[in-house]
Formats: C-alpha cells, sequence, structure tokens
DNA sequence: GTAATAGTGTCTTTAAGACACTATGTA
DNA sequence: TACATAGTGTCTTAAAGACACTATTAC
C-alpha cells in the first residue's frame, strides 16, 4: 500500500476513484410477515422497479453517519432505532451508469413507529418480504405489493435484502435484535410473533417463553395488555443496557 | 437517491469522491496460536508501526478481486484458501491523509502453506495475536512480536483485528471455516487445536469428537499420520462440497 | 358460566461436559 | 513390555420439543 499510498497523498485524484453511497435495507414487521420501506424508480435505469432508500456518502462523513442521514431523510423520524452495517456489494457493473460501491445498512423499526412517519417521498411504499425457504439460513428473495402481485428490484437489491434477512435470521437468538421491532412494552406472544415472521417457522410456545426468560434480557412490568375480550397477558419490556 | 444519482450520471466528478481500499486480515494459527501477516511501515503516517497489507480497490475492479490480488501480490502463493468480506471501515479520520474508505477481508490459509510463501517484501511478517478475553466473543487485541513484545498497529487496524477474530469466533461452530487452516488431511486432535487457538480455551476431547462427527463434514481416510512415537491418528479430510 | 388466551408442569429427546476406561501404535 | 496418545462408554446435566393441563380475564 505504501508506494501507491505515498504518491496519492500528494494528488488524491491522481487516478479516478468509485463512488460509494449507503443504501437501507429498512425493515419492520407487519402482518406477521416480514416488510421493507422500498422507493419506486421514476428514472432509467430501472425505471418503476422498486429500490432500496439509499444515498452518497459525504467526503467527511462517516458511513454510520450517512446511513443515518439516509433514514431520517426518507422517513421524517427523528433519529433512533436499530441500525447496522451490513455489506458492502462493489460488483463493476452493479450500476449500469458508473462504479457504484455500495454500503448496505440494515434498520429496524416497529410498526407502530413506521406507521406514524411522514415518508417524505410519495413513492416511498412498505412492501412485504417473500422468503423463498424458512428456518436459519435464508433463500432467495421476492418483494410483494399489498395485492400479492410480484415487484421488480433494482440493481442487485434483490441480493442486499437476502442478505439482510439471512443476518437477521443469525442474530435472532444471540442478540437483542428482535426487540426493535417491538414497542417498548410488549407480551411474550408478541415477542414469539416476532420470531416467527423473522424465521418463517411457528415455534413452541413454553419452550419459546422459557428461552427469553432464561436470557435474562426482559423483565415483566407488572402491568398487562388493555383492550382484549380474553385474559389479558402480562406486558414486558428489554431491561436497560442490554444493548446488541 | 435519484436526483444526485442523475446529476451524477452526467458528471462522475462533480463533487469529491472518497478513496476505497481493500486491507487484508490474513490469519493463519502456528504454535497453538491465532498470527496474522503484518507489513511494517516505512513512512508517515505510523511509520515503524505494523500495519494490514492492503491497496486500492481499481476503478474497474470487484472488491473481491481486489482482496484477492492484493493476497497474491503480497504472499507470492497462488489464489486459493478462504476469503471473506469481514467489515468496511470509514471514520473520515482513520486515515489522517485523506479521505480512505476500507473494506477490511480476511484470508485464512494454514501455516504448512503459508510459511512456504515467498512473502514478496520483506517488511512482512507473521505476528502472534493477542486477544484479551477467551471465549465466544472476542474483546480487545494486540500483536505480539516472536519474543513477546508488544507492537504497535497503524490507523484503525486493532479495530480490524478485533473484528476479524470475533468473526472467526463466531463462525466456527457452523461453518467450515476451521477447515481452512488445516491441510487437506488432518486428525482430529489438529481440528481441535484450530478450535481451541481460535477460542482460546481447552476443550472436552469426546464431547469434540462427538460434534464434529455429528455434523458430518469430515470423513476418515483410512490413512494414519505418521512420525508419531506412539499410536498414530486417522487422518480425516473435509467431504466435497462442504464449503461454507 | 363460557370463551379464549395466558401461563405452567412434566415427560421425552438431544446434546454437551466430565471422567474413566480400553485400544493400539512406537520403541 | 512400557509409554503415550488414540479413541470410546457412560453417567450426569442442561436445554429444547411436545402436549396436556391449570389459571385468569372479558363478556
Amino acid at each position: 500500500m505504501t508506494e501507491a499510498e505515498f504518491l496519492q497523498d500528494y494528488d488524491p485524484q491522481a487516478f479516478p476513484h468509485p463512488s460509494v453511497t449507503v443504501d437501507l435495507v429498512l425493515m419492520t414487521v407487519r402482518d406477521g410477515k416480514l416488510a421493507a420501506l422500498l422507493q419506486q424508480r421514476g428514472d432509467h435505469p430501472f425505471k418503476d422497479h422498486r429500490a432500496l432508500p439509499g444515498g452518497f456518502v459525504g467526503i467527511d462523513e462517516g458511513l454510520d453517519e450517512a446511513a443515518e442521514r439516509v433514514l431520517v431523510a426518507k422517513t421524517g423520524l427523528p433519529a433512533g432505532g436499530w441500525l447496522e452495517q451490513l455489506y458492502t456489494f462493489g460488483d463493476p457493473a452493479r450500476d449500469p451508469r458508473t462504479r457504484i460501491i455500495t454500503v448496505a445498512y440494515f434498520a429496524l423499526l416497529p410498526l407502530e413507529v413506521l406507521s406514524r412517519a411522514p415518508l417524505v417521498r410519495d413513492d416511498l411504499e412498505l412492501v412485504e418480504l417473500e422468503v423463498s425457504w424458512p428456518g436459519e439460513r435464508g433463500g432467495a428473495i421476492s418483494a410483494r405489493a399489498g395485492g400479492g402481485t410480484h415487484l421488480d428490484l433494482a440493481f442487485d437489491h434483490a441480493e442486499i435484502l437476502g442478505t439482510a434477512v439471512k443476518r437477521l435470521r443469525g442474530k435472532l437468538d444471540y442478540s437483542t435484535i428482535a426487540f426493535a421491532l417491538l414497542p417498548e412494552r410488549f407480551t411474550l406472544r408478541d415477542l414469539q410473533a416476532v420470531h416467527e415472521a423473522i424465521l418463517g417457522v411457528s415455534l413452541n410456545k413454553p419452550a419459546f417463553r422459557r428461552r427469553m426468560l432464561d436470557k435474562g434480557w426482559i423483565e415483566g412490568t407488572g402491568e398487562r395488555e388493555l383492550g382484549t375480550s380474553y385474559r389479558p397477558a402480562e406486558l414486558y419490556r428489554l431491561k436497560p443496557n442490554q444493548g446488541d
């Protein structure tokens, strides 16, 4: 690295640099299924396809910082929630216009928060994801509109979405990532529903409860859910300082 | 993304782009400990510190491709072995000269292969890593020379090394990553030693054997190791098509 | 009381840890 | 035969799946 860097030190633009963007996989759980926020493209290339919201990384801007800026700019929501770098995609042909390397991030928000989002741009839409096979590891992914019709994804964004689901599934049992998809107070049933949506399988209730309580991540609040027509469940919360 | 991209489409250099490099965490197991290939810097900044070998990503070059090129260029070895993207580091201040975003890769080679490497540059050296705490998750990391003296790491390379060890530990039990650190034929004791070096703990022999044989990744060859002064162990090999 | 879900007790199965034991090659 | 390590048998412990059961609230 030494020689090239040394030269570049004197002339940073001596040879052409790629563009660098961040793309955001903003996911939530809606009606027991994973969904992501996608943007309909108005221009070529991939006109009318769905794309991940994204933006260029400023020359003096950190990557996490850029991802957060894009998140706030697109949703109109205040910063917060889960945001984690996913993977960097850099195939020279991934964008037909010019060389763009994109650092993909994934963000998680509970539906309760996301549905309050002003959604600054009207070409943004929450789209249901269909993952080809259930279980721990994720297979291919596709997007479906409300009616169930298939939506085409722009660029390599299907691959990015697939990587995001795989990561989400992989981190489910050793991190507190699932709680980013729930409001501050939730029932154990809610938590199980989130796990089931992510994994695409149904889980055993007693075993699930035991596991969650044994991990020591959550605590009961003594309060119960309201508005049920049956026995209300206890509300739990994530204990403080259980992040990551 | 649309407007900015559209503009950029007409003038790709309208605003300054960061430089993009790949940095390589090339690790192996030597004397029961993790070691990485580091390069002593001859110039400022961080003169005389150890740095990860790296290089710029060409404007028409993929990221994996760039990592492989750097690996071959530095070691003089033919392509092969485990190579996987690790994480992208992009703090604007990580390099004091100019904005450089680096996509870190980690590569694994068995010591038998790596010690045959021509090591093109004489400032390259295999350095023992010291991980602050054992177990699944990785803590802080430091590098030690043969004699045990502490070596300073350049840039954010200690953080990158720490991330690599964490990833390695995390993938150990659900992927075939450990076999990238062993020759084609190996004994179960060799395999256990690799696991112990990576995790920094000692493992129970019968349980380890059971687990490995139950995973179905390996098969016995019927051959035995040579040159022992005691009962020779059976040689195993990774079954074909068990990659990743 | 009835309906409906919350929440638990317990049996079985599976996998890991511990530890002692047997097996087998070299010298 | 002695030695050193290979390799196994088995007991215990921990955790997950299955499934039926009890508990509690709204109505």
